[in-house]
DNA sequence: TTGAAAGCGCTAACAA
DNA sequence: TTGTTAGCGCTTTCAA
């Protein structure tokens, strides 16, 4: 059942059909009428793709992300979804993982899909090589990157400053905290993962406190890997008197540790997950802003469609949310 | 840059040119390399939708969810995406809420999108009153119901026994458990909600335990709420000796509740998420099977478009993940 | 092995 | 207010 069906059993041009369909006020009530009886009778279904052809807009955004079962990305991915879908935007999901073969065939699908743009969610898409994939896929659409940074052309970056972040924390913990421990999300190089450590290296300096081997413990991303390495610290009478981590899940795991050993220190996590709400004590942490963000983003978006050019890059400060683990003296 | 353009440059036709996009044999191999070397050239990207326009399909299914932020529906399409892209399908995602209206725009949108398949996850799907909106979708189009039924025609629902995995949970807790609480989420009506419900009663009933009203708890979906009503359970004296509940945050939140109280008492949630581990003592809970219904679906999908007629219903079984909150003795 | 041309479903410019 | 028609980018049939 197409446009030419519906035309001929109402008497007219698949123009005037066109025209209905899209709500064109140059035609006669009574027309409008019989077409939309008709429609509604044949139960038809216009092809937004075939529309989407002659108007070069398929009405879709692509948004990729590495894996949306992990609870920051779905977050995000929810967020975007939902600013798009109120202003008439699909959404074309993408779970890469984070071969960088795997990410660079994903563009390239929707490229092929002529998506009207493209929302890369993570640092995950920052490669410390080889960015000419996002460079070439910049050159054809309008490109984002949420919470991430490239100094790209053509490429818009909406993020939140997690160095500032980690340091601001280091700093404000500073008081209570003389040798804050830092755990360290190693399972895969990231971007992000790199500004939170310098965050907290810099907060060390700035706030004159000691830095040794010991203040960085690198681990896997899982609770029990962040477990393990705070038991094995306080095993080996490594001391320290405070906990930042690089995620929810790794505070998670040193919390579980200190309880264990019936010690209570302050600890902050990163995120601002549900994760938070499910510990005992509840677990402070940075909440990275998505919820601001990802809205952000997409107002941006339909600026720079309409023609507005745009700032490159736009980046937020984080947000402490104090719960039992820490509170700002 | 179109395949007219292509074809120009390299003196060919566009036939000539559709016939190496699509690795098609009869295509002499210097005229093949010749027009592989201009598209590199100049960057060519082929229409994926003029193609699937004459073709009549677009390659793509669109997967509902009421909320990919939800960490349940957001594994589900993380393994839904992950099986379709393996058999070169993308997904086209969208975040329904739970307003019926929305739902309806929902699938309208997909069809409308020509999309090949439609995906439902979750039992948000399932009304009480009114599913013509998914029978008109299933008329076009194979329609999957992941984890929720619905007696339509034409519409696939692979599933989880959750009214058998909680009857038999309650039946293996017995020895240990004779009086059994429920949580049961009423933040939403859903269908899955009521069959875990019904197997929790059919399980007291068929395992001789006392059924009386305060066995079964309704709380909102969120960890205070659960917390908050297990506490006054135990303020006003009701006793119990096991917790299950339908779904993970509420046992944390019952969890929470008993520690605090300095009660251990076995607790099994529902969906095995990754707050099982996050918990001191860590939660046992029930699988739905996620990792299993998702890439059969898609299995399932593939053969139905292949022209298989398929069984209406594929129902799989809970598995228990046991942890320390409780251990069949 | 290659090319010409019809057709996929829709929009919009131009005519009437 | 309505109709005719030329695209949009690609595939495929039929001929050469």
């Amino acid at each position: 059942m197409n446009i030419r069906d519906i035309a001929a059993r109402c008497h007219v041009s698949v123009a005037t059909v066109s025209r209905v369909l899209n709500e064109h006020p140059s035609v006669s009530p009574k027309t409008r009428e019989k077409v939309l009886r008709v429609m509604r009778e044949e139960g038809y279904t216009p092809n937004a793709f075939a529309r989407g052809l002659g108007l070069d807009s398929m009405r879709m955004v692509g948004i990729v992300c590495a894996d949306v079962a992990n609870p920051f990305y779905s977050r995000a991915v929810a967020l975007l979804e939902g600013s798009l879908r109120a202003k008439g935007f699909d959404t074309l999901l993408c779970c890469s993982g984070t071969q960088l073969k795997d990410k660079q065939k994903c563009l390239t699908l929707l490229l092929e899909k002529r998506v009207d743009a493209i929302m890369l969610v993570g640092s995950a898409f920052c490669e410390q090589t080889d960015n000419r994939h996002i460079q070439r896929a910049a050159e054809q659409l309008p490109l984002f990157l949420i919470n991430a940074q490239l100094p790209l052309e053509n490429v818009t970056c909406v993020l939140c400053d997690e160095r500032e972040a980690i340091h601001d924390l280091v700093m404000q913990m500073a008081p209570q905290c003389k040798i804050p421990l830092y755990l360290h999300d190693m399972t895969k190089w990231a971007w992000a993962g790199e500004c939170k450590l310098q965050g907290f290296l810099d907060g060390l300096h700035d706030a004159h406190l000691l830095h040794d081997a010991d203040r960085v413990q690198a681990v896997e991303n899982g609770v029990l890997s962040a477990q393990q390495c705070v038991e094995g610290l306080l095993d080996r009478g490594i001391s320290f008197d405070g906990v930042i981590a690089s995620e929810d899940l790794l505070a998670v795991g040193a919390l579980k540790a200190l309880t264990k050993h019936g010690i209570e220190l302050p600890i902050v996590g990163f995120n601002n997950s549900m994760l938070c709400d499910c510990t005992m004590p509840s677990l402070s942490s940075m909440d990275n802003m998505l919820h601001a963000l990802c809205p952000m983003a997409v107002d941006m978006l339909l600026r720079r469609l309409a023609g507005e050019t745009q700032p490159r890059v736009v980046s937020v400060q984080a947000q402490l949310v104090q719960r039992e683990t820490y509170r700002a003296s």
